[in-house]
DNA sequence: AACCGTATCAACCGCTTCGCA
DNA sequence: GTGCGAAGCGGTTGATACGGT
């Protein structure tokens, strides 16, 4: 009884990946498409679940992924995104091109709960909190409506702030833009039901990548391979500094 | 220097959703 | 309409890094 695995256990690896692994993979989705996620790590010589295998191209070896910490921009686009959408971290995600859900999601629960909480903000609720500590109490209150973006920013950032007014309100719109139509994929802002393939790789059409070449990849304008920027266990850097690892050679 | 508590984040698990026969 | 398989999603865990004592 109960639910099949999602793919054979036995004798697949568990944690994190090597660069071995990471470019083996990365070297497949190069060049094979069409595949399904389920026969990608057998076909690719891995010993990982084919979700294994997705989760790591998505977070980390995509080429598109942005490194480093949210800007205060993002942040404050995720916490009005979390105010309308919830834990919905995927949709958050495809309002933020670079960054995947699993990142904003442990951002969330890292950094920015902390600071709502701090504000004396409900994390969930995004209303002020009813019951606040003695010592959090606010040393006075300001409606939150004159509470600019400005404000608001010099607020999250002050980690050391214990008594700050708590208020957000919903914003009166949201900011984000609206994924372009185009391509297969919702993480990319792009749209699913447009992608011709029973398979899209993670949602970025690989087909266009593979066909057109990495360099024409849609790569927020930077016009740097992204291939010449990757480093284990962190996918690539979209920056091409210094800070570059290592390099994956693709024959 | 060693220990301990906390923070961070990559990865896993299991449930839900979607697409197809 | 139903059942099944695959993909997607969100919650949780665990290893590691970091900072304080």
């Amino acid at each position: 009884m109960g639910r099949q695995p999602c793919c054979d256990k036995v004798g697949l690896k568990k944690g994190p990946w090597t660069a071995e692994e990471d470019q083996k993979l990365v070297r497949f989705l190069l060049t094979h498409d069409h595949y399904c996620w389920r026969v990608i790590p057998k076909l690719a010589g891995l010993l990982r679940c084919g979700k294994s295998c997705r989760l790591r191209w998505i977070n980390y070896l995509r080429p598109d992924i942005k490194r480093g910490l949210l800007s205060d921009e993002e942040e404050k686009l995720v916490i009005d995104l979390h105010m309308q959408l919830g834990n919905r971290w995927s949709k958050i995600a495809a309002q933020l091109p670079g960054r995947t859900d699993n990142e904003i999601k442990n951002h969330w629960n890292t950094h920015i709960k902390k600071k709502l909480r701090r504000m004396g903000i409900d994390p969930v609720t995004h209303l002020p909190m009813q019951e606040i500590h003695p010592l959090e109490q606010p040393r006075q209150q300001q409606p939150s409506s004159q509470l600019d973006d400005a404000e608001l920013s010099l607020r999250l950032d002050n980690e050391d702030e214990k008594a700050i007014v708590p208020m957000i309100q919903p914003p009166q719109e949201i900011t984000a833009v609206p994924p372009p139509k185009g391509n297969c994929s919702t993480t990319f802002g792009m749209d699913v039901a447009d992608c011709p393939e029973p398979m899209c790789l993670s949602g970025i059409g690989m087909d266009g990548i593979t066909e057109a070449g990495w360099d024409s990849f849609a790569y927020g304008g930077l016009g740097v391979d992204p291939f010449d920027q990757y480093y284990p266990g962190g996918g690539f850097d979209p920056t091409g500094s210094d800070a570059i690892l290592g390099t994956l050679h693709i024959d």
